[in-house]
DNA sequence: TTATGTTATAACTGTTATAGTTACAACAAG
DNA sequence: CTTGTTGTAACTATAACAGTTATAACATAA
């Protein structure tokens, strides 16, 4: 059974620690994550890339670039490109047009799949990463 | 990007050909499919395992075990295992229990992510087999 | 200028689920 | 007993993932 990448709750973690403590090193990330520094920093990099946030290479540290209560995990979940839009399920190719059912499956299928991604979706943007932390003791 | 598997829509699909037609056999299937005759009988036991379909060793041919107004994509979803229940997101395994971050992450986030899981299910128990079949032309 | 501690990134590895394939046994009916 | 099925084991190639090693680039303090 395939999953979702740990890439997904490992960002999270990151903007996490981030959002606790503004100048935690990817070193110590790794540590708080228990992985090794070089996936965090793959990682902190696609963050990096859509703007969530703003690493300081040499001296160290990361700072978010959005207040906590507007990063969605959709967000992140978007950031780290786990899912594309539209393939969360994966349709098989190429049934036979020749066949009533070969040549309507595809079309009428992903119409449902894609609503129900869209439903995932939507209840991942409705938590921010404020709500999670909020939660921690 | 990992994706759900196709033996979701390859299930949908032969559902489908079934409830059009209860004598297709699986080599009609596969050739409907476009994929190899196994890949069908493998699916097909997987149906028949949890009592959607009839097969018929020797003869040939399945019949549904339930009106297509009974079935649900769910159920198809469920019956071929491409996720378990709570599973669909992947979350990193043993954080560092010293850091605030790293003991609360695992319960605050998968509860989140429970939720995003069960709106996408429940978006697929809203469609039945006799819904998608209705659509073909 | 140099030493130190970071971040950035390429390249490689082992693991895993998948989808397809070949081969063959079991089965039902003409 | 022949034919056309279904059932299943075993093997293969592929692809994404997560981790690792190694090295370059960078910023700051001594």
């Amino acid at each position: 059974m395939k999953q979702i990448s740990t890439r997904f709750s490992m960002a999270v973690h990151i903007l996490s620690l981030i959002s606790v403590n503004p100048n935690v090193t990817g070193d110590f990330i790794a540590g708080s994550v228990n992985t090794n520094p070089v996936v965090i920093r793959r990682i902190m990099g696609m963050l990096k890339k859509v703007g969530l946030v703003d690493v300081r290479p040499g001296v160290g540290g990361a700072s978010l670039l959005k207040p906590p209560e507007e990063i969605t995990l959709l967000d992140v979940y978007r950031a780290v490109n786990v899912i594309e839009q539209n393939q969360l399920f994966r349709v098989h190719e190429d049934p036979n047009v020749k066949c009533l059912v070969g040549r309507n499956i595809e079309s009428v299928l992903q119409s449902e799949l894609k609503e129900a991604q869209a439903a995932m979706e939507q209840r991942l943007a409705q938590t921010t990463l404020s709500q999670l932390t909020s939660r921690f003791n």
